[in-house]
DNA sequence: CGACTTTGACCCGCGC
DNA sequence: GCGCGGGTCAAAGTCG
């Protein structure tokens, strides 16, 4: 657990790399072979470091480089493994250096063998920059086609409303719950978004999120679209607040509206804690609280206060059978830099709501509500995470509040091949996974990257396969969280967050573990398709 | 004084 | 149409 924590907290202050690397390649597990299990690192977390020229990793690795000393000679000779070797060099050299013994032909062989490796390492990391362009091109082609058949089922729809409707008051406010989206769908907008597709060079993840904005809601840092900041309070009705009817045209109508990038998904997670608090990195302010049917407890509903107009909100409640667990719900896109002790979580439950989203995309018209469940014949044990498509929300379900042991409950039967997890997922779905990978020590899980027309389908499986069958998934989360929770004084610091009249449960989270402006801050991450993490009351 | 919490009122969707 | 419940608003109060 601590090192899970230490490796959690290595991934938040390097959260800009993170961010920025493709999930590992799928040899990590032979990568990772080189060490004892005690000893594996991310190889690729490692390279990147070295490459970086950041030295103070090595310190902290110091004792298992010695470790590794040993073992260098024979590990060197593995050609496969050059990703990992690297994290080797300086075990490997000192240990060249240290030995005597060693004669100059072997000593010239092995230099040589490191000069190979680190050539391959700089060849797999070419390649990969080259799979990241070319992500990064068909993910923007993929939303720009998507966006182009919404708008044009806008259209259609948009047409057949305006005949078919008499009133004129009506037909008006039709044409006003369609703004948001028209508008993002303009065809001006769409030029502009060609132009920053092709033109821009910000990263993969940057483009993934100017075009999620535009996307699901108005862009909140387009100039032309600076009410959506002005009007902050005002931006969930216009996305899709329960009670708001904008996007209820979509109810029983076409389809076009519930196209699964305009529905709103929510992520549960409960969490067991005797805090009154999730810290989540966040601020919050407090701006409702409601006595639920059902719960004793009050339902707290805070707003995120990190920057202007954030349209992310959040829901605390205390599980009525079981006070000592939280669920805790969040919403909406951040539309700013989160610190990294919010990414963790941020990135993690919007993973979640991808995956929750995607799936959702062919199995709407499924009955699942009465189902907890959402693919009961997933031979796995679906405990941990539970989607469900029960209105109005699709939610999806964390559970982290039971203590599983990871080696009992590897799933019985092997995952299915389409458990994988698909690189389409928004990018962050499967970063995460690969964070996840690194911190739970999992044989690397395949990372595919499915065509467009196969995506979906396959999505819905291999999703919920890799979350229901992979308790590991939330052993990681739940370290992930309560690195977040544990790691996280309780202070009142910089985010205002005073509880100390809070006589309630409503904990509210805000304990910001700022770095300086811009470290470790993920750029994308707030813009995130669709994140909505939801602790849900279930 | 600004930021935040509290809390009653209000809005809206939904079911009957 | 009405009532219920979830979600939000906004004025008043609190705190540092």
């Amino acid at each position: 657990m601590d090192r899970q924590r230490r490796e959690l907290t290595f991934l938040h202050s390097r959260g800009g790399f993170l961010r920025q690397s493709p999930a590992p390649p799928p040899d990590q597990a032979i990568a990772e072979s080189s060490c004892s299990a005690g000893d594996r690192k991310p190889p690729i977390r490692e390279v990147d470091f070295f490459s970086s020229g950041n030295r103070s990793k090595l310190s902290s690795d110091e004792e298992e480089s010695k470790n590794c000393k040993g073992r260098s000679t024979s590990t060197l000779s593995d050609p496969g493994t050059g990703l990992n070797l690297l994290s080797l060099n300086s075990g490997t050299t000192a240990a060249l250096e240290d030995d005597p013994s060693n004669n100059d032909t072997e000593m010239r062989m092995l230099r040589l063998e490191l000069e190979r490796l680190h050539e391959e390492n700089r060849r797999l990391r070419s390649m990969l920059d080259q799979i990241t362009k070319n992500y990064g091109h068909l993910q923007a082609q993929l939303l720009m086609a998507m966006q182009k058949q919404a708008h044009l089922n806008q259209r259609e729809q948009q047409r057949d409303e305006m005949t078919t409707m008499s009133s004129p008051t009506k037909s008006a406010q039709q044409l006003m719950d369609l703004r948001p989206t028209c508008a993002a769908m303009d065809n001006a907008n769409d030029e502009e978004k060609t132009r920053e597709v092709s033109d821009s060079p910000t990263t993969t993840m940057e483009v993934m999120s100017k075009e999620s904005d535009h996307i699901h809601t108005p862009p909140l840092n387009h100039p032309n679209n600076n009410h959506n900041i002005e009007d902050g309070d005002r931006t969930s009705q216009s996305w899709g607040s329960p009670k708001s009817p904008r996007l209820e045209p979509s109810k029983g109508g076409d389809e076009q509206l519930a196209d699964p990038p305009f529905r709103k998904a929510r992520v549960s997670v409960r969490a067991r804690s005797e805090a009154p608090s999730i810290s989540d990195g966040c601020q919050w302010r407090k701006y409702g609280q409601k006595m639920a049917k059902g719960n004793p407890c009050p339902r707290a509903y805070y707003r995120c206060t990190m920057a202007v107009g954030c349209p992310v909100r959040k829901q605390v409640q205390r599980c009525a059978d079981d006070k000592t667990i939280l669920i805790t719900t969040y919403e909406g896109n951040h539309n700013h830099p989160l610190p990294p002790a919010a990414t963790a979580m941020a990135n993690t439950t919007s993973a979640a709501a991808a995956m929750l989203l995607s799936g959702s995309t062919t199995s709407k018209d499924t009955p699942t509500s009465a189902n907890p469940g959402y693919f009961p014949s997933l031979p796995y044990p679906s405990t941990m995470a539970t989607l469900s498509a029960s209105a109005p929300f699709p939610t999806i379900t964390l559970d982290l509040t039971q203590n599983h042991n990871p080696m009992q409950l590897f799933p019985r039967t092997p995952p299915p091949a389409s458990a994988t997890f698909p690189l389409p997922l928004h990018g962050y779905a499967a970063q995460i996974m690969g964070q996840l990978q690194h911190s739970m020590k999992l044989p690397a899980m395949p990372l595919v990257q499915l065509g467009v027309g196969q995506r979906h389908a396959s999505l819905v499986e291999s999703v919920s396969a890799a979350i229901a069958s992979d308790p590991n998934f939330t052993t990681a989360l739940a370290a992930a969280i309560s690195t977040v929770m544990g790691g996280a004084p309780p202070r009142n610091g910089p985010d205002g967050n005073s509880n100390a009249n809070n006589n309630n449960n409503n904990n509210n989270s805000g304990n910001n573990h700022f770095l300086p402006a811009g470290v470790g801050v993920l750029p994308g991450s707030p813009q995130l398709p669709q994140s909505c993490t939801t602790f849900s009351t279930n």
